[in-house]
DNA sequence: CATAATCTACCTACCAATAGGTAGGTAATC
DNA sequence: GATTACCTACCTATTGGTAGGTAGATTATG
């Protein structure tokens, strides 16, 4: 799901290596949490050279944003051609979430840690931030119409209002888990969350 | 709430001023968001000056998040007493940050955000952030026990359980509201997660 | 009460390190 | 030859912090 397709026509190797490390690094620490010098002793070149792919910080941690995006997108719609149920194909990605957690790999959706830090992102990062959690959120509210009108799940208000709450279990489930230092909780979180759509 | 008592013995007005601005610049972009000479230009002293009080930054983000936990403490107290009904109670206690994010004042919680950020925090601050976290969930877990054993809220789980999705569900509203640019986003998925609760 | 000592809270000056970035150059590859 | 991807050298600005000093307020002492 975040894992993201080493052969993107957009970016050469080295530049999809960095991503990869501002990935980690922004996971761990957010926006001002790395620099390049951090990039550049992981990626094994000089700092000044982490420009000639990324001109500008922004430009990386953006790209690193869509890159995730992208990815996102792909496994769900590997989701939706996967799991034919709806009320599995939740679980599925809260499944999927859980083991990233418990495995640090990723630790937690870099989208849900720069939300935290929205206000003072640059625009063109706050931006794709933004169309994540919009994304996420049309997605879980089409999987819980489809399932809702089969029966394979039960709403107890309209797809919207339960997919943004589903969403905010979830990022919310991270946030808990990281702050108690307990990977597991996060799958205990969420498999609750799960529940209450569980047709009875 | 998190709004705390000016009189508090521990720090000079001076101290508690530099507190308040740090509140507000962690509440915007996180603890490598902002730096001294931030705080230096609203409190208007000098750079070096803030060492005085806060011999390091992490002595300063330390003291913010504890002075925080303390207006938490003493309002949530404040609820038990003037609540009696647990249902309410809890509806108070999202009603507070629904205002509180509405009003951007604060837009967020300090502890939800330094959550995303834990990894790359100073142990003492991560410390306390990590106690926040659990005394929330505590907090939240005794009012739920107590309105289930008197029929105010119906659980479906075990009232530690229900109070950590709780809490994450409030948190991760503080990510949704802020990442799609809708502080009423917070109130509605807060009212939604509480309607899970109402008995029938 | 007056004075000295101490405390508090600020200042300037400075430090090393770091951060994001620019500019010009070289070598390998196509 | 043009492009790609690296390099060195360098820049300004910023960051968290140290060290020594001053002035006013408070406390202790005779």
């Amino acid at each position: 799901m975040p894992r993201h397709d080493a052969e993107s026509p957009a970016y050469s190797p080295k530049a999809l290596e960095i991503i990869a490390h501002a990935n980690e690094l922004i996971a761990s620490g957010g926006y001002n949490g790395f620099s390049y010098a951090d990039i550049a002793e992981r990626v094994a070149v000089r700092k000044a050279s982490i420009h000639h792919h990324f001109p500008a910080k922004a430009d990386l941690v953006k790209a690193t944003v869509a890159l995730h995006r992208d990815a996102t997108r792909r496994g769900l719609d590997a989701l939706d051609e996967a799991v034919p149920d709806a009320m599995a194909r939740l679980e599925a990605y809260a499944g999927f979430w859980a083991q990233c957690i418990e495995a640090s790999n990723p630790p937690i959706c870099i989208c849900a840690l720069l939300a935290a830090e929205l206000p003072s992102l640059p625009a063109e990062v706050a931006d794709e931030v933004k169309a994540h959690f919009e994304a996420l959120h049309a997605w879980v509210a089409s999987v819980m119409e489809e399932g809702n009108s089969r029966g394979s799940l039960r709403l107890g208000g309209t797809p919207v209002a339960e997919a943004t709450a589903f969403v905010a279990s979830i990022h919310g489930a991270m946030l808990g888990a990281r702050a108690v230092g307990d990977a597991a909780l996060f799958g205990t979180i969420a498999h609750q969350a799960l529940e209450r759509f569980r047709p009875r």
